[in-house]
DNA sequence: GGGTAACTCTGCACGGCGTACAAGATTGGA
DNA sequence: TCCAATCTTGTACGCCGTGCAGAGTTACCC
């Protein structure tokens, strides 16, 4: 086959991981709009087309971006589905709010990159393990991503940080304390949603999570 | 209290409305870039600056635009509390895959406004009629949104219409001919999650639906 | 009726964005 | 040593959101 002997030309002066991870690092800090395809450039030391090197399209840099960050999402320990289920929910939920700017990026494309397909796969196998036959594991697959994507994005919906009310104060304290939620992805959403702001967070999340694994555990039966 | 008079200065050439239903059909027609301020700000015949005369930035525009869809979701029937929840949900959903453009535009801000507090309220009417304590129903209130939210993000997430390989294409057109779900909001996504892509639309929905409604009413017993 | 203050819209401009194109610099292989 | 491939840069284009000054329009007060 082709070997992989260096062709001409200068070396590269970066690698597409050095980007994304400048990326990662601009996308924490400053939200979506700092992820800018010249502040990553500036962020790297190169100038803005330079990125175009190593990635076709800016669409690209954020496809990385999200592999990157699904690429340390564990996988649970042998056992029982479902708190090998749960688990992963857990780890892949934690992942996402710990950046939170990029949760837009997940669900605002196809998730179809090796990392994404191994989570699936994982979730998938760990279903099928649970009494469901073929098709509803593959349902009940789908129907989890759902939750815990769609659970990530609520948390994380309202924005940079600005003035809150002191109750939801309070509320951001007690989630930066717990080292598990940056407090600007405090959910002011939730009000919208009639749960008090107290609940949200990684007590709601499991809360619903359990309860939709109930509903597939009964249906595995 | 103080009367509605006419404050002095010319009347204005258009009503919000106006501008949000012009926004609306430039996002369904041409997706998210295409409801940009001077685009809508053309269609509407204005220069794009006029626009900041009825809102103050472009946030507002997509607020407004938000508000606009979840208007004319309808409230259930009167009746035993799931399948008014199931009604509901489904008719929500079919609001939001019928504008792909604006869901994430829905997940990516706080949903405060009357109609999304309309229907926060409505559905924890519904769930408090259930069985359920309060807090359960606030609880099972906020896991239904993520339900039904994440769904439809996730079936919008594969952007524009683009070349499908032959076996989407099918599905895409059966999706067409159900007169629910446009062609362009196909779920590439699906195979990432491992659900076959003949599942996913209208019959995953509500499969995934239904088993959260289980565990939902396993915990009202 | 005339003056004034409030209001709406426009022209212009700024800085930032993604990215296309051509030219120079750098490298390995013939 | 030259060639061809490769990388980076400078420059530029068209778009974006939006601030500012000015011109036109209207309702109220005298």
């Amino acid at each position: 086959m082709a070997e992989t002997r260096r062709k001409p030309g200068p070396r590269r002066a970066l690698t597409e991981r050095e980007i994304v991870d400048a990326a990662l690092a601009l996308l924490d800090a400053g939200g979506a709009e700092a992820a800018s395809i010249r502040r990553i450039a500036a962020a790297v030391g190169v100038a803005p087309n330079a990125v175009y090197t190593y990635f076709p399209d800016k669409a690209a840099v954020e496809r990385a971006l999200v592999e990157r960050i699904l690429e340390d999402v564990q996988a649970p320990a042998e056992g029982d589905w479902r708190p090998a289920v749960e688990a992963l929910a857990i780890g892949l939920r934690s992942r996402l709010v710990a950046h939170p700017g990029a949760v837009p990026l997940m669900l605002g494309g196809p998730m179809d990159g090796p990392h994404a397909l191994r989570l699936g796969e994982l979730l998938l196998d760990l279903l099928a393990a649970s009494g469901l036959d073929a098709a509803s594991a593959a349902r009940a697959s789908y129907t989890l991503m759902v939750y815990v994507l769609g659970a990530a994005a609520l948390e994380v919906a309202d924005g940079p940080p600005g003035p809150l009310p002191p109750e939801a104060e309070r509320i951001a304290a007690r989630h930066a304390a717990l080292g598990e939620v940056p407090a600007q992805a405090f959910p002011r959403t939730a009000a919208a949603t009639g749960v008090m702001a107290t609940w949200v967070g990684t007590e709601q999340f499991l809360w619903g999570l359990r309860r939709v694994l109930d509903g597939l555990e009964a249906a595995a039966k």
